[in-house]
DNA sequence: AACCGTATACTCGTATACGAGAATCCACAT
DNA sequence: ATGTGGATTCTCGTATACGAGTATACGGTT
């Protein structure tokens, strides 16, 4: 839900907000793993600043969902059970599919372009914590037409909560060419203008994955 | 977003958090119009405590949208142009249809009576600042039983971002007893068991506020 | 009189400091 | 050996303090 609304004006970017970014990063690359601590005072030293910013930085990426907090006992990385999983790709499903229905008859030749270059870098990437941001970059490409920045800004949310757990997935298992080939079925869908197709390409895409997810192992609450 | 997740475990409350809630509520009611500047001394001075507090409060407040905050030049309730009303009650369709949907079939004779009981205290309520929230209320009763915690989560904070300008409706209309009629109908049909019959009251029903809304004269941004 | 530059005041962001609560660990008793 | 009680340590929440950036107001200049 970062940068809902205003998402145009520019601001200075403050301590916090890059402590913010990069611990986002790391979540989402797999670096913290889910139910790790994150001790204020540890944060602050490596980061090199103070603890305040670090609060901040917390604090903003609990609203995202990435974190959980208790007061007096400190922050952790957002452990999720099945029950959450299914319940945010329950969500995503929605979000999205509504998105792209919009966003279909809207996408512009070179929106279309641009999401298959990300495919393409896709493939070419071996670093697999990449992965997540380039699919998400992909996703959001084909969404980016339907008109509404609110829309866009939960799914990114959720891309955001979800990647890690989607990371996983695609390192164990050899889930990366099935995704790659649905991938590439949404974007020719899309390219025929065919939203109704698409949506029912993009369901079964997020439903292979929860599904493979599920099926996987899911992680358990402590 | 608040709450999303583990809502279950009991926090203690932090001084924060108190804070958050006052401000939540003067904004929903609106003691806080749109625009107005949140100046961290004043609030502090104000409640009693340091800044601190009142910084978490803000950025929280922030996170769900209800707040803007800008590095350097501080922070404002959040103004909401047409697009952004807009955007929120297409959000709120999608997702309160969806979750409406799925709640029907599991609501219990007693969540339906409850949010019947809420219905009688909205005609019985004359302060137009409690409307706001006997409205949501009502409408959480009704997709308390969808399944889904994170997408009760979204749907009650797309509330609390809108419930001040659809307080701000009411209050200049007389669009209370249409309102509440359409609500009644929401309710039976919830009642028959027809889950496709209240998606579409409920459509309309959101429908039909934010035209009124819309044409009700649009605030514009600064 | 209008405009521009400088100085002042204001507000925020960050750092440091202190006190309270929880968790842990050890000693002692059973 | 095990369980309980207390003290210590750790971490967080809040308060206070300081420095930087921005807006504003005033005075000088054209």
């Amino acid at each position: 839900m970062r940068g809902l609304g205003e998402g145009l004006v520019q601001k200075p970017l403050t301590v916090a907000e890059q402590v913010a970014n990069v611990l986002r990063e790391s979540i989402a690359d797999g670096s913290l793993a889910a139910g790790t601590p994150l001790r204020q005072d540890d944060l602050a030293e490596r980061f090199g600043f103070s603890r305040m910013p670090v609060r901040d930085a917390l604090r903003q990426l609990e609203a995202e969902g990435i974190v959980s907090i208790h007061p007096t006992k400190g922050a952790h990385v957002a452990r999720m059970d099945a029950t959450e999983i299914r319940e945010i790709f329950a969500v995503r499903e929605l979000l999205e599919s509504e998105a792209l229905r919009l966003s279909v008859p809207n996408l512009t030749r070179e929106k279309l372009d641009e999401a298959g270059h990300v495919l393409n870098q896709i493939d070419a990437e071996p670093n697999v914590g990449r992965w997540g941001t380039l699919n998400r970059i992909f996703h959001l490409a084909l969404y980016s037409a339907c008109g509404n920045a609110r829309l866009l800004g939960l799914i990114e949310a959720h891309h955001n909560a979800a990647d890690r757990y989607v990371r996983i997935l695609l390192s164990s298992l050899n889930y990366r060419s099935q995704s790659q080939e649905e991938h590439r079925d949404l974007l020719t869908t899309c390219r025929h203008r065919d939203a109704a197709a698409a949506v029912r390409v993009l369901r079964k895409h997020l439903g292979d994955g929860m599904a493979t997810l599920a099926q996987a192992g899911p992680t358990r609450k402590p």
